[in-house]
DNA sequence: GTCCGCAATATGTCCGGACAAATTGACGGG
DNA sequence: CCCGTCAATTTGTCCGGACATATTGCGGAC
């Protein structure tokens, strides 16, 4: 038994995981980094194997390893250059800074049937709606053009929103003190239609790259949705995966 | 018992979640798209508590359903398009779940100047050009249609790829034992061209999800790069982070 | 020396059981 | 009617065991 772990109520798996990951990065492995099998594992910890897989699924779900039947858990390198940029939620918002978002509020509404499909809320639920456009730079043309759909319990905050580079998101979740819990977002290949064209300048049925963000607290109510429409010969969403 | 499932040698929770996959797209869960418990499920396919929490993780890490201790599962997902997942970083070398790619190997080119400039590449250098069909099952609709070009250098690995679920890259990876630096990847909308439109069963000028993805190797080499056509209607590139 | 086959090894799949922790709704007291 | 308590429900954690399947290396046949 190494563990040496206090009598956290993080569950074991969880405190298996992190040493784990503590001699990854210590570079305990050696040159092939080659891990020990489960079953020596088990024996190190003092833990079940059910315990050990979940701390090595958490591990591989991190791209820190790679696991082979028949063959042993090894270092993953591929994984590490990659660990970064997904496990933090800015890198997801980074986009909206460099532009500038100007928005009306348009008041309450009511979730149709068709919207809330689309949307992924629940039908007849209520929101504040809320209509922007996006800009490189003030006056600029248009980028792309906006819906944002904040949940009734938190209109309060509304007028306390201001354009400007910061998410309307991160002001919520400053001004309101909630907690993030998960975002979703979809992005998909649509054609333009009348409000698309007009607010781009751009012709009906061009093609539009929307993307639909949903936000929710720690207790998975949606605190937020966006709906972005983008001109597809003016906007392209980049991912930009670096070493160091 | 409501498997139906044959002889396959496909492991159980794949069934369970492929038969879960498929009552989620075609709405069985009803309104609150409530999922039975773990225990009816059990009892529904004859199967153990450990294959229902594997089929229901797949599930939930592909951003379908939506679990909380002491209240139970729901649905949790936008309309029945495929959802490329990239809940973790692992998943993103990983191909779309449920989907199939078939390719061909067309030989070698040269890359002209139009093209080097949409894709990052030194205007005549020499790749490897491989084509390929992406569908939701095999003889299924087509999904995607998918170009790959592989730097000529690694030419010699090309006939040991294979169709299945490891990416070309991650089989040239490691058939060529080299390390990866940076992977950058572009989305943009764009208008169906003939290519397309014959491939994906789609009308010309429709709106076309596009992914260009440059991978590079430690040394700033280009190793590959893939360029996509996803069908707008059919397609939907997803990414959902769990924030703690 | 080379190649084939087999056995040892390691991870994948699957079972049954047990208890813990979070949620929800019903019940009862104020 | 409001609110706190409690019990039932449901998912999360954890155990021990069993067999399946892919990989690897060893040794024997040639």
């Amino acid at each position: 038994m190494v563990t040496a772990k206090a009598r956290t109520n993080e569950p074991r798996y969880a405190q298996v995981a992190a040493d784990l990951r503590a001699a990854i990065a210590a570079g305990d492995f050696g040159e092939g980094a080659q891990l020990p099998t489960e079953s020596t594992l088990c024996d190190r910890y003092g833990v079940s194997r059910f315990t050990v897989r979940e701390a090595l699924r958490r591990l591989q779900s991190e791209g820190l390893i790679r696991r082979r039947r028949g063959s042993g858990t090894v270092v993953d390198t591929i994984g590490q250059v990659l660990r970064q940029p997904l496990s933090d939620v800015a890198e997801l918002l980074q986009y909206a800074a460099g532009s500038v978002f100007n928005f009306d509020v348009l008041g309450p509404m009511v979730m149709g049937e068709a919207q809330a499909a689309l949307l992924g809320a629940a039908p007849g639920s209520r929101w504040a709606h809320l209509s922007g456009i996006r800009t490189l730079s003030p006056g600029g043309p248009p980028v792309a053009v906006t819906d944002v759909y904040i949940n009734a319990d938190l209109a309060g905050h509304i007028p306390a929103l201001q354009p400007g580079s910061q998410t309307l998101f991160e002001q919520l979740s400053a001004s309101a003190g909630f907690q993030i819990g998960r975002i979703d977002q979809d992005i998909r290949a649509i054609a333009a239609g009348s409000r698309e064209a007009a607010a781009l300048a751009i012709s009906r049925r061009a093609p539009v790259l929307q993307i639909v963000r949903v936000y929710r607290d720690a207790s998975g109510r949606i605190v937020e949705i966006s709906v972005s429409a983008h001109a597809g010969d003016r906007f392209a969403y980049s991912m930009h995966i670096d070493h160091g």
